[in-house]
DNA sequence: TAAACTGTCTGATTTAATCAGACAAAAGCA
DNA sequence: TGCTTTTGTCTGATTAAATCAGACAGTTTA
């Protein structure tokens, strides 16, 4: 069935027809007067019908011709709009975007992002999943994901938006108990809140300055989510490890205290990934974009504080 | 314009949209999966968007592939259509037929059959013009002519549909006034009645068993169309020369009686003359059908009578 | 009558489509 | 964990299609 109709031969028709010469139609299509005559010369033959009479003069539609003139034309009018729209979505963002986000880094930059996102294309849709599991974007049919900290697989392309710092926070109260001279080497020895969803549990890594100190921490209360996590370390249950981005707040704020402020831990990245794909659509462009503006405005903010 | 969008290419990602896979939609469309894939990814090349995303094992459409898929659907569908009912034009008698024959042929031969062909295809609507001015087919689009006598112009394709005898008549009075053994090489002392219309007006071939007598005629009267010198001839004005299917009804009917019914002139032709085209509609190959059919009756009743 | 222009044809060339087979990745099975 | 099967894609070679430039006969115009 698909080998008996070559819709690419309508145009050539059409355009005899709206021409009215085959001449001047090869003129407008820019190829040779031999070209049409034999597309169209295809063409009849596929349908088993004339649909052009042409003498040396004067080119005349059959009846059949002036039919199939009508229908040809509604074929590449309907062609063109289903082209263009599909096109200009790779230009203009459309549809419905479904994109997953860590809980917290979503509720803290991506949330804004949104809102700045929806303001901007008011027609799109946004589905977030905000969620600390890794969840597979063809399974779920995602089309963006953003993952902190390190990327494990790597079948999805991504894009580096930012850089996360790791930072050692307490509550104002339990930091007051702290020894002023307090430094990584006492790591061990000090109450810690951990959190599963974050790499490196067990060991971290403080640098100051060429020095490292390697140490294991001693968590006296393990939760699998950040934000439980981060509630006990504002409750004074000891000290926690969180992005800079979660923390930022309650720093300013007075409801956290920044430990060994001298010492930096490993840094880890922030990363938009897509599902394999040759042409990203436009609402993703336009979302990432923002995102990696609010990225970028957020570390200049990180740099000043 | 035309060079950015590959109709064909449509049915290809359609068919992988319904079957689910590159393997198997290859399967159906009875191509390698290669081809597949590649036309699939020019789909997408062409429309600068992802359509499918494909892991190793599944296939999952993207926002963008549901929504053109909807339009391919439909784009096909409609091309489906339209070329069905091309096709099926040159199969099944549709829309209107124009013809045009000579004023007495028209009306002694072609209106019977036009009664029998609108019988047959009760859908059909024909324009006949009976005229025995030779009109040009493409110019006023007419579907088929009827040519009586010897074909002028050949640019026309035409096929021979039977075989006209020219006959002398005369009305049965005038008859009675001539002598027993009236021959052509009496001709040029009677009086004729002329038709302009005709061929060789001036000088006419009458053979018999061998015997040839070319002989210039002196009509008495001409006319410019065969029912007028019809008449004349009826009104006993003088001898005419009639092809047969003009005569037949009234030598029957004893209004008209044949003159040197032992000799003969030279034969004319009924041919169906049609516009230069590859493929002939149904509805002219079925009329001259019919036309043939009545003329190959004819001819064995000229045969008996 | 000559010149311009029509649609078609021809042979050569270029481009696209296609195929068979190989391949890596992923899923199912043992 | 290995092994097989199946997935979509890639590769190089082959085949088919499209295209072009130029020639041609028929027609119209000047």
């Amino acid at each position: 069935m698909a080998d008996l109709l070559n819709l690419n031969r309508l145009v050539y028709f059409t355009t005899v027809m709206e021409t009215g010469s085959f001449t001047s139609a090869a003129d407008r299509l820019g190829v040779a007067k031999a070209v049409v005559s034999h597309q169209v010369g295809r063409l009849e033959e596929e349908l088993g019908a004339t649909l052009l009479q042409r003498t040396t003069r004067r080119v005349t539609p059959t009846e059949d011709g002036r039919l199939f003139y009508d229908r040809a034309m509604i074929i590449l009018r309907e062609a063109e709009s289903a082209y263009g729209e599909i096109s200009q979505a790779a230009v203009e963002p459309s549809g419905t975007l479904r994109l997953t986000a860590p809980l917290d880094y979503g509720t803290r930059v991506v949330a804004p992002v949104m809102a700045a996102y929806l303001k901007a294309y008011p027609q799109m849709r946004v589905e977030a999943i905000f969620d600390d599991a890794v969840s597979n974007l063809v399974d779920e049919q995602i089309d963006l994901g953003i993952r902190v900290g390190w990327l494990a697989d790597s079948s999805n392309q991504a894009r580096r938006l930012g850089t996360i710092q790791q930072i050692v926070v307490a509550s104002p109260a339990f930091a007051a108990d702290l020894p002023a001279d307090a430094n990584p080497n006492q790591a061990r020895s000090l109450a810690w809140v951990g959190n599963a969803q974050l790499r490196g549990v067990g060991q971290w890594l403080f640098s100051k300055d060429g020095d490292t100190v390697l140490t294991e921490l001693n968590p006296v209360v393990v939760c699998d989510k950040s934000p439980a996590a981060y509630a006990c370390v504002i409750a004074g249950i000891g000290l926690g490890i969180f992005p800079d981005y979660a923390v930022d707040e309650d720093i300013v704020g007075g409801r956290l205290v920044r430990i060994f402020a001298q010492w930096t831990l490993p840094t880890g990245g922030i990363h938009a990934v897509f599902p394999p794909a040759r042409f990203r659509p436009a609402k993703v462009r336009a979302f990432v974009e923002l995102l990696a503006a609010a990225e970028r405005k957020r570390a200049r903010g990180v740099a000043r504080g």
